[in-house]
Formats: C-alpha cells, structure tokens, sequence
DNA sequence: ACATTTACTGAACAACTGTTTAGTTTGTTA
DNA sequence: TAACAAACTAAACAGTTGTTCAGTAAATGT
C-alpha cells in the first residue's frame, strides 16, 4: 500500500519488471532485453541504469530485502502478531514479490543466507522466550528446532505453486495461506501422534548408532509403521 | 547400490552429467557443451543421443523418478521403516540427485508436480490409517494436513543449503538429516504450544472472516504473541 | 570378407547473449 | 536562449547458445 517516492521512475520500473521476470523464470533465463521490453525501455538503459545483469540482480535483491525487513522490524520486541496481520493486509503488494523470494532462497545467493540466517537467529530468541514463560514445550536440540520451523515457515514460500495446486487455487493466495498457517498452528499445538513410541525409537535408534543409521530399522519398524513415514517422509 | 546394467555407457554418463550441473546450476545455466565437457565427449553427442536439451531434461526427469519411486515402492502396505531405513542406507547414491531432486520441485516441472501429488496422496492414506488405529490425532482438514506434511517433508530438500549451514556442515549428509528428522519426529509428538490458546484465536478469527484476515489482528494478538510468530512466521 | 548400422568428432549455422558506443531527445540551470 | 547533463535509443561488438551436417572410427551382422 505504502508507495515510495521513486516508484514511478523508469530504473524503478525496469527493476520492478526485473524481479516479476526472475520469479517468474529465474535469474539465468532472464535476458537483458526481456527485462527492457517488459519495462518498455531499450535494452541499452537497463544496463545505463545498472551497470550490469549481475548488479541489476543485487539491486533487486537489495530492494526486496529490504521491503521484506521493513514490515518486520516491529517484531523485535512482542508486537508480533501486529506485524503478521500488517503482513496480511499489505498481501497485495507482497504478492508479485512471492515468486523472487522463493528463489532467492532457492538460487543459493548470499542475500537468501542472511535472511534465513536471521530467521533462525528471530525464532531461536522465540523460542527462548516460550520456554521460558511457559507458553511453549522445550526440546532436546534447540537449534536444530528453530532451523526445522524455519525451514517448514519458507516451504509455503519455495513450493507454493505445489500447495496451491493441491489447494485447488491458481496461486497461493491469502486463503490458501490462511488454510496452511491454521492446520499447522493445530500441528504445532495437538502433534500428529497420540503416543510417543515413534519418537522413543527414533531417539534411541539415533543416540545408539550416530554413524550407521541402518541400525534405525530394529527400532522404528514395529511400534508404529505410518508413522514413522510421515516423519522422514520423501527425503 | 545396486548398478543398472548401462550405468557405464556412454548415454549415460551424459546423463548423470546433465543430472550433476542441472543440479548445481539449474537447467537455463547448463549448456550443451558444459554437459559434453563434464561427461568427456563432443557437444554434438549429447545431442544424437538426446535430440534436445529439453529432451535431454525430461530423460533427467524420468530417470531420478523412476529411482525415487523405485526405493519408495515398498511402502504400499505397512513396510515404511523398511524403505526409509534402505533410503538411509543408500544415502550415497542418492546424494549427487538431492539438487537435482530439489530443483524439480523449485523449478515447476510436470514430473515435479506428479511426484509432489503422489507424496500427498501417500500421506493422506498414511494419516487415514493412523487416525484409524489411533496412532495419530484427526485434524480439521486432512487436505490441508496432507500438503503441509509434505511441504515440510521437502523443505529439507529445497532448503538443503541453509539447514546444512546452520548445522554447520558443508552439506546435508546422513547426520544432519537424522538430526532434522529426530527434530520432526519431537515436534510432531509433543506438539509446541504448551496450551491450545494460539490454535484457538487463529481458528475462531479464520472463521471468522475468511476473506478479511485483517480482522486476525484483534483476535490472535493478545494470547501468546511469541507463539503466533512460529506458526506463520516468514511467509 | 564385406556391408551396414551405430558412436562419435569438429566445424559450421543462425539466433541469442551482455555490453559498448555513437548519437538523439529531454530536462535543468544560468 | 545557450549550455550542459541526464535519459534514452538503435546499431554494432564479440562471445555463447542449441542444433545441423559432413565425415571418421568402431562395432555388428552376414
């Protein structure tokens, strides 16, 4: 909603038409002139404004960065949920930005690390201060908890196309991020199972043997079959 | 493990080359000669054995397919832990394919898509059948349930990078995905809300107001700022 | 032994790539 | 109005792309 000053100018444009075009197809299969016909320019002024193909990727990545730790600056300190549903309600502009930053996390580049780096740094101190209060279960491995809550939260973002498939919608859009954030609130609250034997065996099977993971089957296998699956699953 | 028959040809060989670049560089970044080249023969070969690069991507497609669905066909009837633990077992052949498994999931592919369905069809049998034997608890949408499940399932794969660098390992091996899964297995037992407040909030302002989700604001921040963070988080 | 297919190479092709350059338009300042 | 800088275009550049093609080497069947 918030338009800046500079978003009329041509370099604003010719970025903006950069980035809908590497979500869209990547970064390597994104010419410069695709760039400048989408922004209605010659292929000579995308260069004249920055530099390079290289420096125009960084610039939007940089601008995204940048918009995306904006809205998130006021989760510093317990005004989270304010910052979620300001995130909500700003879908629209965040939306042509989904795809680039799917891949930004996907084309393995240096802005993506920092980023889910920061993430995991945010959810430990979450974390910390769920445990200590109370409101949330402790674990045994706490970094390994926050890197896997992290990663689960960013697989809306790089398979979007496949949930939202299988959520019979064209895209992922607000309801369909409604529909995933309540049923994984739920998971997160209730747990997928209803005893702990999965989760003994895998311990056990895992402080047991380190190195040769093939030891797992003696203990996983018999307790409870599906479950185990959905654990691991495809990976 | 166990070697195919034209493991050693010259077709191949090109194969698996297209399969290590296309993995590390994405598919737009790998050229005809680059694979050539990689595989220790002519350009012109890659393309009398292939007819086209895009030809070429979908034999990539096909073969990784058919070998994720070769190792994953055990687990029709209750034998999960077995395939699983011979998944772990095999981690060395699979490794050179993780990127490229990752990619065909990040880099919209009908093959891609087949397989991510299948995955969803799988889990929401797996689930069917453990409410049934009240293993696991039932949900208030078992679709919803089904897609995140494999969502999170295969951030392990498109997140791989990141999850390894915050381990601090070079890449994701043995150890680290045992770490990752005994983390799930936690999660998905114990839950992490200590109390159904949060789960409760999001489902009555879901509900609520289904195409307004800015009305979640009054509704989700007062209970447990730090909680609703978790559940959504990035996205 | 010969004939025929197959595997394979190296050079050539048109099309496309990022970038440069010369020149034109436009806006600003004096 | 004159002068200057910035925005901008069109053409040209060297290099890379996927693919074709003519020709050679090797294998295969008879």
């Amino acid at each position: 909603m918030r338009s800046r000053p500079d978003d009329s100018t041509t370099k604003a444009r010719i970025r903006d038409a950069a980035i809908a075009l590497i979500g869209r197809n990547g970064f390597a299969a994104t010419s410069a002139r695709a760039v400048a016909t989408e922004a209605g320019v010659s292929a000579g002024l995308v260069i004249h404004h920055f530099g390079s193909m290289r420096e125009l990727k960084t610039a939007c990545d940089d601008f995204i960065i940048a918009e995306v730790t904006h809205r998130k600056a006021g989760m510093g300190k317990g005004d989270v949920s304010a910052a979620i549903s300001e995130w909500y309600g700003d879908f629209d502009t965040f939306e042509p930005w989904l795809a680039y930053l799917s891949r930004l996390f996907t084309d393995a580049s240096e802005a993506g690390a920092d980023l889910f780096d920061g993430f995991v740094q945010l959810t430990l101190g979450l974390l910390d201060e769920g445990v200590a209060n109370g409101s949330m279960h402790p674990s045994t491995d706490d970094r390994a908890r926050a890197v896997l809550l992290v990663a689960h939260s960013l697989s809306l973002l790089t398979l979007q196309a496949h949930i939202a498939r299988n959520l019979n919608s064209p895209r992922l859009d607000v309801e369909g991020l409604g529909r995933m954030g309540t049923i994984a609130v739920e998971l997160y609250t209730r747990g997928l199972y209803s005893d702990s034997s999965t989760f003994d065996a895998m311990r056990e099977a895992n402080t047991h043997a380190t190195r040769d993971p093939a030891d797992m089957r003696q203990h996983v296998q018999d307790p409870d079959p599906p479950s185990a699956a959905a654990g691991i699953h495809p990976s």
